[in-house]
DNA sequence: GGATTGACGTCTG
DNA sequence: GCAGACGCCAATC
């Protein structure tokens, strides 16, 4: 149901199916929307303009680890949003980050 | 128009 | 298992 948009328009919409209290990889969906490369995600979630509904708190590097966070407004931001949705977080890092992962593959809907 | 960078990932050493 | 290098596509300088 993907449209052939842009492409940070579509990893905006993926971001945007992240249920409350998980979290995705960039990976994960640069591999989902087949971008090529997960430096696209990152890029698009960068220049993209951040809408409030675009959750990219929930979208982090393979290790779980906040590698955006800089990108925000302060360093505890994103990590205060994903605390508030159930996720823990120390020291910037995802505790329990296999549980809280959720990929849009898992979706397995229209490709 | 060429070179560099970027909220990263995977492979090789 | 850790460290370093390459790749990826697009935008900016």
């Amino acid at each position: 149901m993907i449209k052939k948009t842009h492409y940070y328009q579509q990893v905006y919409d993926v971001v945007r199916q992240i249920p409350t209290g998980k979290v995705t990889t960039y990976g994960a969906i640069a591999e989902y929307l087949r971008l090529g490369s997960p430096r696209m995600v990152g890029w698009a979630l960068h220049q993209g303009e951040l809408n409030d509904s675009v959750p990219a708190h929930r979208v982090v590097n393979r290790k779980g680890e906040l590698s955006g966070r800089n990108h925000f407004p302060t360093p505890d931001w994103m990590q205060s949003l994903l605390e508030n949705e159930g996720i823990t977080i120390k020291n910037a890092t995802i505790q329990n980050f296999e549980s809280v992962r959720w990929d849009p593959n898992t979706l397995e809907e229209a490709h």
